[in-house]
DNA sequence: AAGTGGTCTAGACCACACC
DNA sequence: GTGTGGTCTAGACCACTTC
């Protein structure tokens, strides 16, 4: 008997994904070619590419032209991480959002911000410190300097209507950026902020954002104590 | 004059994504239709498609049928995240990489790790705890559960040879998993694995992973300070 | 040189969501 | 009902890489 034709990509991947599971196509073994598979499944080749391409994407495949298409012997799976406006984020979690101005001043960055922002030491940049809160507690506290060059009407903007995360993505957005993701002690300011203790263990997410090859933001993000991030393999 | 045709999935995406980044179309703007881009740029309907799709995927597009293609108002970018095993994270550091099993037995999980995997509390799995070591420098201290229903070959490998994570990558891997990043201060036993003060902020990682619905393996990595988890966006 | 994946085309049908 | 994106097909050519 034959099986019957698997004529949906996702079913083809299915299908690829359980010789694989089952190690039907051992770990570093070369599977049958595009062609071949798109013969034995009854499909056309280009419904196999589709899922094997996928596949490939999440580091389950190496495929190579002419070398032909390999199961990967030690998997580097990836994990996609959402990063959403803060306000979403603490809105999602059943909360009330709310943000506060702590400062703002129009300054030149330190010279380890304008470093990694590529800019002069002396360029007069928008230089914010503010709290955002869930349900009236402490929720995230942020550092952030912004290139005025590059979004000008950020003067003009009101910061108890739109945080500056939110006004930025709106009006601005980028086209790369950098995330570290790191963990800290609570300093001092930080503590106070937060509600908690010195010494505390914070989440910190730094993030350089960059429109082409113009700087817009670096921003770096101390989480309250208890906050997680989540997501799935 | 007319523009020439754009002939290949990426340049067209290149120029949605230039009209996205300078307004041509508005953020929440309708954009035209798959059809109406080909005959604009020349070329075959499924070329639009996979350049929008992958637009879609990215958080820049949202799409619906018969709704159509809307540029995202408040764009909820993704980080991928590479998830590699250990050994492979250490020596792209450039060290050397060697793990130390500390305590290893069989026994009955705590309820919370066995709710977490779905399993009755009383059942016997494999606990393990290890030290990541890179150059000799404590990296990472692990601390794991892995349920020997699935694994039973597990029993019989030398983990001084290759540790429980590279192992179980090769020879079990998985459909699934979940993974929540977080920031805990070091408490005393782990400050003295990791060769720092007891309190200090590390950098944590919970993983559990499955095939299908059994679970494998869930496991708590907490880093060495000083560690950061680093991506683009 | 030749085999493999990568992509494009033109056409078709379908699924879904909005009307 | 009807318009939109989602997908499949068959065929073709191309790019890369290994031989």
């Amino acid at each position: 008997m034959t099986a019957p034709a698997l004529q949906s990509w996702q079913s083809v991947q299915a299908e690829v994904m359980r010789r694989i599971n089952e190690r039907v196509w051992l770990p570093g073994a070369i599977i049958p070619n595009e062609a071949e598979l798109a013969a034995e499944f009854g499909c056309a080749r280009a419904t196999v590419n589709r899922a094997l391409r996928d596949l490939a994407e999440k580091g389950l495949l190496d495929r190579r032209r002419k070398a032909g298409t390999r199961v990967t012997v030690n998997p580097v799976r990836k994990a996609i991480l959402d990063i959403p406006i803060t306000r979403h984020e603490v809105e999602r979690r059943g909360a009330v959002y709310r943000h506060a101005l702590i400062e703002q001043q129009r300054t030149s960055p330190p010279p380890v911000v304008a470093g990694w922002l590529n800019l002069a030491p002396d360029t007069e940049m928008l230089h914010q410190r503010a709290l955002h809160l869930a349900d009236s507690q402490p929720f995230l506290y942020e550092d952030r300097w912004i290139n005025i060059a590059e979004a000008p009407q950020i003067l003009d903007v009101d910061f108890d209507t739109i945080s500056a995360n939110e006004w930025l993505v709106q009006n601005v957005g980028f086209t790369k950026g950098d995330l570290t993701l790191s963990a800290a002690n609570a300093d001092p300011v930080e503590a106070e902020l937060l509600a908690t203790q010195e010494g505390a263990a914070l989440f910190v997410v730094d993030r350089t954002t960059w429109n082409g090859a113009a700087p817009i933001t670096q921003v770096r993000l101390a989480y309250a104590p208890g906050f997680r991030m989540q997501t799935t393999i």
